[in-house]
DNA sequence: AACGCGACCTGCGAGC
DNA sequence: TGCTCGCAGGTCGCGT
């Protein structure tokens, strides 16, 4: 489940489930999956057997669970001498669900997913599923250990239950999304301003504001009426305000739905799907027709076009192709 | 700094 | 029926 609304939805039925519970047992079916742990599979399960779910925090489509009681906590290679400096809990527990990733709750007596890569078992609590299941099709997504460092704001690490200012590492280079609280419009603005591309490719840039993926950088950009090639130098504030609002409340209305989902691949920890999918305006609308345009009494077709190698949809009438650098 | 491209993967539907 | 092709919600790292 790929964007920010599709996560934030994960990451609340995770808290709900495994905060507080204890990962007892730790089966990889798949090492691909952790690919992005240095150390390897026994490393990662020797380090997980025993620890304690703190929290579950996210930061753009990053999901990632501070750990207490970890073993032996040498994060991802970090030496254990750095790490004693550390204010507990140091240690995390970090996913990120690719293209294709899904955490789910399920009872153990449920079938394995056919694209089970890997299960964590939890200790027993009441009426509560017992394993914590990471399947993924693609396998474009993963599970690893890291250290949590303090964020270079003073502010949260991300949405959480109970906010520290503490970040996982490879989450670090991440810039704020649109629903933290402490997304500086103004930094965003100037970065964005010194910047020689396009709107699209600034808005997927997860350096420069993170969470907007290709759905809803095309939802963004049709609901503020801008091209997804306008130049981002010459940007006016006016504009750059508008499609990060408009970023931002198409996200918080698919949060709203629990999500978009377009097939059974992305789904909550209950494996049930959002339906933001029939609030789109743009995104996999190629040939049907603008509804803003229509509204205004004409009719205008929305195209796809291949940008950065992917599509993109945008209506002609209404988010009219830069032509000389300002429009 | 920016950009294009390939790599990493599996599966689906369309068209022949 | 089976084959190939293009397509899919993301990120990383390499060249130029």
């Amino acid at each position: 489940m790929p964007e920010l609304p599709e996560v934030e939805v994960v990451r609340r039925g995770l808290v709900s489930w495994v905060r507080g519970r204890t990962i007892t047992s730790v089966e990889v079916l798949d090492p691909r999956s952790l690919r992005r742990h240095a150390l390897g599979p026994e490393d990662f399960a020797g380090n997980l057997e025993g620890a304690r779910v703190l929290d579950v925090v996210r930061r753009g489509k990053f999901l990632w669970m501070p750990l207490a009681d970890t073993p032996a906590p040498s994060g991802n290679g970090i030496p254990a001498d750095e790490l004693a400096d550390q204010p507990a809990p140091a240690v995390a527990l970090m996913a990120h669900l690719g293209m294709s990733g899904q955490l789910l709750m399920q009872d153990p007596g449920v079938p394995d997913e056919k694209h089970l890569k890997v299960r964590l078992r939890l200790s027993p609590a009441d009426g509560m599923p017992g394993q914590l299941r990471f399947v993924d099709q693609r396998i474009f997504g993963g599970l690893f250990l890291t250290t949590l460092i303090p964020t270079d704001d003073g502010g949260p690490g991300g949405l959480a239950e109970s906010p520290l200012p503490l970040i996982a590492e490879e989450a670090a280079h991440i810039a704020r999304d649109p629903l933290d609280p402490w997304f500086s419009f103004e930094t965003f603005y100037r970065r964005l301003r010194a910047r020689k591309t396009g709107l699209k490719r600034a808005l997927l840039d997860q350096g420069l504001v993170s969470g907007i993926g290709n759905i809803y950088a095309d939802e963004a950009l049709w609901k503020a009426q801008l091209h997804f090639a306008r130049p981002t130098d010459t940007l006016r504030r006016a504009d750059a305000l508008r499609v990060l609002d408009a970023a931002r409340e198409v996200m918080a209305d698919a949060l709203a739905a629990g999500g978009t989902s377009f097939d059974s691949l992305y789904v909550n920890v209950n494996g049930a799907s959002g339906y933001f999918d029939r609030s789109l305006n743009a995104y996999g609308r190629e040939g049907l027709e603008c509804k803003r345009c229509a509204a205004a009494g004409r009719v205008s077709l929305l195209k796809r076009e291949q940008f950065m190698n992917r599509s993109s949809y945008t209506c002609p009438v209404c988010q009219p192709r830069p032509r000389n650098g300002r429009w």
